[in-house]
DNA sequence: GTGTTCTGTCATAAAAATGTGACATCCCTG
DNA sequence: CAGGGATGTCACATTTTTATGACAGAACAC
């Protein structure tokens, strides 16, 4: 279960190689850097969902890499310090970092403050909601499965949004057709499972056995999730 | 966590107690009042830093309220409409409301109206704004791609402002029509779209590929940076 | 007033979404 | 297991939506 990109920034060998373990173990999946400027350098294609910088690094050091990356981007930051490092916590805070945390560092402890994090950042931003894998955003009108964005064209939106407004009941076609579609359409037509089936051919990792949106025989389309 | 200090007013008590609860839970600090008087009567005392206002009140109704409250403070409003009409929300923003919801609304949709609003209330203080090469401040009214000044007219430097105020988020036409341009009326305009144009031939690196504003098909355009 | 910039509208082109129906397949019932 | 109704699948013509560029009137500055 992947749980977050994270960009991890760190220019001792082994405390990288160690935490890019242990958060691997934990479900995230991590690219880590020894430079900021590498980081700075492939944090657009990567676009990860949380940075950890190191303070103290070669070049650049971490608090510039946070500016930096706060100019760009709302990415949310976690800055490491070593022990005994007379970090200014007020200048880290002014670059825009999210939180701190003090090396050596639990695995679990770090793990726990990515998610809060995290958690924090996703319900700040627009209204969302995700069911496992799948998360649609109602703002932004964006749908994505395991952070990939999926397109979903107006109806097949409208449909989903829909469904997931209800989770857990069935609605019939004649409703749906009704509020996804206008009223000026005939009872009967496959119009409602066509629809279905190309959203569940988008969203559905294995669209045959469907896990999101279920047939009820009879009845209509459940939406629930796994 | 302590979220935000919310001023709510809503006649009903079954309602109010239950939009109560739910904001408690999502973290912020409720105060709530059945009436405007009472509200207008506390507002100074209390300094909350947003309101929640049930339109349909008792005495002084919830646009009133909204109107009085904006002749004292740039207190950001929400107004609580039940479902219906525009009529409605023209005259709200007129009085400067910042946003509707409609009831029966949802807790996680409201909190993330209120997160945003507060949000862009926090991020209006600030003059400036970068996305990437894109630099937009305000304060000046000047728009720079990567360090070079970009001359934007008074109406598309309004719409790209709207745009960039709700970065992410879908606005549809009806919306920036109303917002942007002062058509309360006219539905069906091919005016946001040809403005969108002019601004993404000025500021979009290739204006066919566009990186800042997207459409989306069925429902809008949505600013949201590279 | 004159020339310039700005805006809204339109025609047309291009792209994308949608509805339809024929047929396949599934699943319940007897 | 056979029959029949319900649902899944698919191709494609049609419709809808958006992009683009030209243009004319409005607003504006000088």
């Amino acid at each position: 279960m992947r749980v977050a990109g994270i960009l991890l920034v760190e220019d001792d060998p082994s405390v990288r190689t160690a935490l890019e373990l242990a958060l691997t173990r934990q479900g995230h999946s991590v690219t880590s850097y020894a430079t900021g400027e590498e980081a700075l350098d492939h944090i657009r294609s990567r676009r990860p969902e949380i940075a950890i910088l190191d303070v103290m690094l070669p070049g650049i050091d971490g608090v510039e890499v946070c500016r930096r990356i706060r100019r760009l981007d709302q990415l949310p930051v976690i800055l490491l310090t070593a022990r005994g490092d007379d970090l200014d916590v007020v200048v880290g805070l002014e670059a825009g970092a999210d939180d701190y945390v003090v090396k050596p560092v639990e695995p679990r402890v770090l793990d726990a403050r990515i998610r809060a994090i995290l958690r924090r950042a996703e319900s700040a931003s627009s209204d969302r909601i995700s069911f496992g894998d799948l998360m649609i955003d109602r703002g932004a009108l964006k749908v994505t499965l395991a952070n990939k964005e999926i397109h979903l064209t107006p109806t097949e939106l409208r449909l989903l949004l829909e469904l997931v407004r209800h989770p857990g009941q069935v609605l019939n076609r004649r409703y749906l057709l009704r509020v996804v579609w206008d009223h000026t359409h005939v009872a009967d037509s496959r119009l409602v499972d066509a629809c279905v089936q190309r959203v569940r051919a988008k969203i559905e990792p294995r669209p045959a056995e469907p896990v999101f949106i279920h047939t009820v025989r009879g009845f209509g389309y459940r939406f629930s999730p796994p």
